[in-house]
DNA sequence: ATACTATGATTGATCGGCGA
DNA sequence: GTCGCCGATCAATCATAGTA
């Protein structure tokens, strides 16, 4: 077995040397949202949605209700807000993983206290 | 796209910049795990006690770095060798991870 | 005071792995 | 085979702290 092989840059294994390693290629694709193909639509491909106040409130007022979603509640909400049932199911999945981390942050320990302003 | 943007306006982020030492044990990390900068839980709650914040502040900052070190290497060229002589003197001397001398100047 | 850069946090969306 | 979820990460952006 090898060791770690990665990077690709030849030359130059001086230890002053940042090669380019693996990660920092790593592109990601494009946010697919909606169709990346024809379907002539106001889904902008590639684009970050920008959920509007309103979206976000009714998202949030469903998530207090139900921290999971069925299929046809999905459906629903998607409709009414004018979103894609992906975009509604990923919203619910980074709110749960939003809500886990205030949960876990609840007692921290930042040990920090010089001068409070 | 201008009243949309106010959200609340965030009261959450009054940042506050993280001390110099808290800087220096990540850079440190970062620098001397380059091939792949990617802290276990484990070492990330190590690197959070030791620069006295969160592991999720942590997960952060490593998040911020690694985007942008590799949105422009060459801006971190030189932080980079700074880093890169600390981590072999360390070895060099012996295992000290201390601030004390960063540069050693003997030649 | 004024403009620009550095930096921490937020967040919609992706990647890989799991389990039903 | 497909689908939702989880955990981690990405990538773009926001708002502010720091610096010139």
């Amino acid at each position: 077995l090898s060791e770690d092989k990665e990077s690709s840059c030849s030359s130059e294994p001086s230890t002053l040397t940042p090669r380019t390693f693996d990660w920092m290629k790593v592109k990601r694709n494009p946010p697919k949202t909606a169709k990346v193909s024809e379907l002539g639509l106001g889904a902008p491909g590639g684009l970050r949605t920008n959920f509007t106040t309103r979206q976000l409130t009714e998202l949030e007022k469903e998530f207090h209700f139900n921290k999971y979603l069925s299929r046809a509640r999905r459906v629903e909400i998607a409709a009414t807000l004018e979103l894609n049932e992906t975009q509604v199911k990923i919203w619910f999945q980074n709110r749960r993983m939003k809500q886990k981390k205030r949960e876990r942050e609840g007692g921290r320990v930042p040990t920090a206290s010089p001068g409070c302003p | 796209v201008m009243i949309l943007r106010s959200r609340f306006l965030d009261a959450r982020r009054k940042r506050r910049n993280f001390s110099k030492q808290a800087t220096e044990v990540l850079n440190e990390y970062f620098y001397s795990h380059l091939s792949n900068p990617y802290p276990s839980e484990e070492a990330k709650e190590e690197l959070a006690k030791k620069c006295g914040i969160t592991v999720s502040q942590v997960s952060n900052w490593f998040g911020n770095k690694r985007i942008r070190y590799k949105k422009n290497i060459g801006k971190f060229q030189e932080e980079a060798n700074i880093y890169a002589v600390k981590t072999a003197v360390s070895v060099a001397q012996g295992g000290h991870s201390r601030t004390s001398s960063p540069t050693p100047p003997s030649s």
